[in-house]
DNA sequence: AACACGGGGTG
DNA sequence: CACCCAGTGTT
């Protein structure tokens, strides 16, 4: 697709004086060094900007820069993650962090080809921060720049990801401005050009939009498969027994065990509760239990002041909330279930 | 190219 | 409830 000079000065310069008018005043642009733009992008990935401030802020606030998060236990970076999701993004920025204070003396590379050999740091994320740390004339393309190219030039839905980028490099304007002109992008698609609704009245360059809001088609998925998860709550005095995640998704998070009725007295039903997870949809019910032999299995007693301290998956997190906080009650945990519930022995995913 | 990865907000 | 989100890494 060519692009004529005159367009893409138009666009440009209705970018800029947009964006200069409408940026949202955000933690990570108030000082927009090298690092808060690494970890503003890296927790930005896939994940809504109203759902990151609290967690930058606090973030900021106990890794104030590489060689703070470098020292950090992994424990202690996934705990501050913990609920914003994708923890293989924490432990990547963690990485990342000890390997540049390790090598490159605490200093980000400030080209995007550098920075895509960081773990975690892809192409979109290496053209962030190169062109919003570094005024490096990079492009970004995310879900944002997408939808918007879309839209603007209507394309047509089986647009090769290659494309996209050639157009958002086609459009760069002269390296000072490109921080702007990317943000601008994105901004526009948060804001503005968004997956259901377009609000052209608000937008900048509705005029030079082919489309003026056209509904992007939405790809099906498939139905979530049903998982049912069952665990075990085992509690000694005000300690509760909690094992450590050494593989999958929750690597490095601690979690209550599966109930295993070898091993354990099932004392009956505590509590059971629902959540998602990209595409499974999770019935999890936790079981008070006993240890019959305790011996042969990785974990710990976890204090109620431990628990705050340790990473746990939200689900488990809110099953614990849930069993031990008893606030004005004399009793720190449930009363007995009536009837003894029946046990699953292993969770099940069915395909 | 397809899939896994988390959790929460929005309509 | 369905859909989606400032993507990356693995298979």
């Amino acid at each position: 697709m060519r692009i004529e000079r005159k367009f893409r000065q138009e666009l440009g310069r209705r970018l800029l004086v947009w964006y200069r008018a409408h940026a949202a005043d955000l933690p990570w642009r108030r000082s927009p060094n090298p690092y808060s733009v690494l970890v503003s992008e890296l927790m930005l990935q896939q994940t809504r900007v109203a759902a990151v401030v609290a967690y930058y802020n606090r973030w900021m606030e106990r890794f104030p820069d590489l060689a703070a998060l470098a020292k950090a236990s992994e424990a202690e970076v996934l705990r501050s993650w913990e609920g914003l999701g994708y923890y293989a993004r924490a432990r990547n920025l963690h990485r990342t962090a000890q390997l540049l204070v390790a090598e490159q003396g605490g200093r980000l590379p400030s080209r995007a080809e550098d920075l895509e050999r960081l773990p975690g740091v892809g192409r979109y994320t290496a053209g962030a921060i190169a062109s919003l740390a570094f005024g490096k004339r990079s492009p970004v393309v995310d879900g944002n720049v997408r939808r918007v190219f879309h839209r603007l030039f209507a394309l047509p839905e089986e647009t090769r990801a290659d494309h996209l980028w050639e157009i958002a490099e086609a459009l760069l304007p002269v390296p000072r401005d490109c921080a702007a002109h990317n943000s601008a992008l994105m901004e526009i698609g948060r804001t503005v050009c968004m997956p259901r609704t377009a609000d052209c009245p608000r937008c900048p360059v509705s005029d030079l939009c082919r489309s003026r809001g056209g509904r992007i088609s939405l790809t099906r998925k498939r139905s979530p498969t049903r998982c049912e998860e069952s665990a075990a709550l085992i509690v000694q005095g005000d300690r509760t027994w909690l094992e450590p995640s050494l593989q999958g998704r929750y690597r490095g998070f601690w979690r209550l065990p599966m109930l295993d009725t070898v091993r354990m007295t099932n004392l009956g039903e505590a509590c059971r509760l629902s959540y998602s997870i990209t595409r499974y949809r999770v019935h999890l019910v936790v079981f008070r239990a006993e240890w019959r032999e305790k011996e042969s299995r990785e974990g710990r007693w976890v204090s109620r002041e431990e628990l705050s301290e340790l990473p746990l998956p939200i689900p488990h997190r809110r099953a614990l909330d849930r069993m031990t906080s008893r606030p004005a009650s004399s009793s720190a945990f449930p009363a007995p279930h009536a009837r003894q519930a029946e046990a699953v022995a292993f969770p099940t995913v069915r395909k």
